[in-house]
DNA sequence: AATGAATGAGTGTTCATTCAT
DNA sequence: TATGAATGAACACTCATTCAT
């Protein structure tokens, strides 16, 4: 879009430099929150953290819970596409169960904070409602997909993609708060509980299933 | 007040009243918490519910944590004491997840608010954390035994325990919001994703992975 | 009501004891806007004046408006009463102005503050609108009778309502201002100039005006 | 700044532009005064209504209330040039007062803004006390002229005055929130009442008063 | 001269906790 | 033991004012 290489970006420097201090806000907003939770949070927290005056809070949101919100939404918009992308790459249910755990983990592993923001608190938020119902119907479908495939047995689809989000969510959860689980582990056993439970299954089948993937 | 001296006979009525009011207040309290959470119930709300005056909840519990704390521990105990006693009379480890995700679904039916309190709200509060450490460690050791009796596949038992977990109380914190949903769907949901996954299994390998166990 | 004379007054303490707090908040707003008018008094003003805590005004009043609006009310009505009773001892409209005249200056003798709030103020709160209206309304209705009766010249009542009322205000607004300025001189002033206004008139005339007016 | 050396005739554009802002920025004040009086108006509001950045405001006042100084201050010099020169035609007070009323009316017509925010508010603000005193003083001396030349009746002088003022400013302020009220009504109740009260004038008397006029 | 993002002191309001009765 | 009026620290939010651009 830009003709000349120097100006590089933005219209003007006012917007930038606001813009900057907006990201700074919601920088500060996740750290604050994910260590004290959405209530004891103060706004006056989040400001020093944001190294802004408080006014300055009110200059970008509406409220404390606008700026909660948008922590959120950002959030739900950040993983959604990750796993969506990751989801997109694979053949069948299966697959994406697998890849789409995978994409779960590896942002929890890189956003601690987030995750711990979004999937830590209770449902009284209607904006992390939101959040957590927009992954369970994405895993609903998948489940859905699975059983008319054959791929997958005949489980109720709605109580099971809460399920398998409850699951995914609590392991990740618990995850945040200890030191040195490595993440692979966590993705081992989600995945293999989600597709196979805790019976012990033939090797030869378990290879199959990811032998199945190979063609994408 | 009483002109008859008769009624004053039992470990004295003076402990009954006090104990009664206990119970009111606790009951109180629940509905209270469940209804808008921890943070936004307040101690006026809970002793109106319980119609008594602000001051008496100070003569019960020495702060408004721990009135909630109290709330969650008994709440803690009983469900353990419901789900250990279906673990006893369990022959091995694949039942002992059957009959306790049972009698887990049953008190969740049971105590909708109790579990909405427990299980609903971020752990921040440590008491809920507590409470939830306690479930995940009965479970990791049901996973632990199942392993080692080679019933149960080898997965990482600590964050199976905790998928575990949290596939049971995702699932029955959703069921709460719903109204139609029937229990007995959750619970087989939820056993089969626990045992057997989403994969399909032949009927008869599942119910000889069960047999193959009482030998234990 | 009470038969044996020996309880005086009240249900129990506890309330005499609210009711007097709340007296004492009253008395106290009234000082405070009275001397820093609405918008600059603060209810820490107000609840340091009265000698309680912030949080006392909040439980004898919604908001600080609410206060503000109770005392509005009640200084409306109370003096509302007191020309009401004046007025009723009048025989025609012409001694009905000037007891309603002699009763509104007495109140603002007694409540010089009470009598700047409600009418020294800006008309920007709807209280003190409504206090305002109350006054207009019932001159109004006494000059539509005088003109009805050909005691009156046949002004336009409404306007003619407010005139009586802005005079009267304003010179008791004035006078709360002022030091040494004898009540009785307003009032004459007041009088005189509602009935008879700035040009002289015959003496005779005068009191023979009131006097025309006895066999109404 | 300006390249071309032509343009920069005349008292120079600055100067020009700045007043020019001024002005917006004194008519937007106007307006946001009149609609949500002095302290709920803030200033950005008055910014936005002139159309000009906050900071702009701060580089033609020092404070908010300079700027309220300022339009109230402008708004009485206009007033009573307005009114004096009115005046100034009448031959004797009676005169007096019926031109000045009736300029005092023809000028809230025309600027009922402006004419709420210095008769509307309360007299808490020192600016609007002293513009309504500046009137005050005025029409003190009209009554006295009017006492010694014995045109007008014996009256104290100073409280009389306020009563016309008040009159005056009551009417007029309860008419800008009227729809459909004609201004010559109210000139012609106010004049009555100021120079005849309610009682009713031989008509001869009165439409001699009124002849004195029509050679103005 | 003009701008508007930033500031932070100040305000109304809430609520856990205390204590005199 | 029970009460509920009183308390005041704490918080969300506002807005006059400043200042770098």
């Amino acid at each position: 879009m830009s003709v000349h290489s120097l100006d590089t970006a933005s219209p003007n420097r006012g917007m930038r430099r606001k813009a900057r201090t907006r990201r700074d806000l919601l920088a500060a907003a996740v750290a604050v929150f994910a260590e004290k939770g959405a209530y004891a949070a103060t706004v006056a927290d989040i400001a020093a953290r944001a190294d802004v005056g408080v006014g300055t809070v009110y200059l970008h949101f509406e409220t404390k819970d606008a700026l909660f919100e948008a922590v959120v939404d950002e959030t739900a918009v950040g993983l959604k596409a990750a796993v969506d992308e990751a989801r997109a790459a694979a053949a069948n249910p299966s697959e994406q169960t697998r890849l789409g755990t995978r994409a779960f983990c590896r942002f929890a592993q890189d956003h601690r904070e987030l995750f711990k923001i979004v999937f830590g608190q209770g449902a009284h938020h209607s904006a992390i409602r939101r959040a957590q119902a927009l992954f369970a119907a994405d895993i609903e479908r998948t489940v859905r997909e699975g059983i008319a495939s054959g791929e997958f047995a005949a489980v109720e689809p709605a109580p099971a993609a809460q399920a398998l989000v409850g699951m995914a969510t609590q392991v990740l959860d618990w995850w945040t708060e200890q030191d040195d689980v490595p993440m692979h582990l966590l993705e081992e056993t989600l995945t293999t509980l989600s597709l196979t439970g805790l019976h012990p299954t033939a090797p030869a089948e378990r290879s199959t299933a990811d032998k199945e993937t190979h063609d994408v």
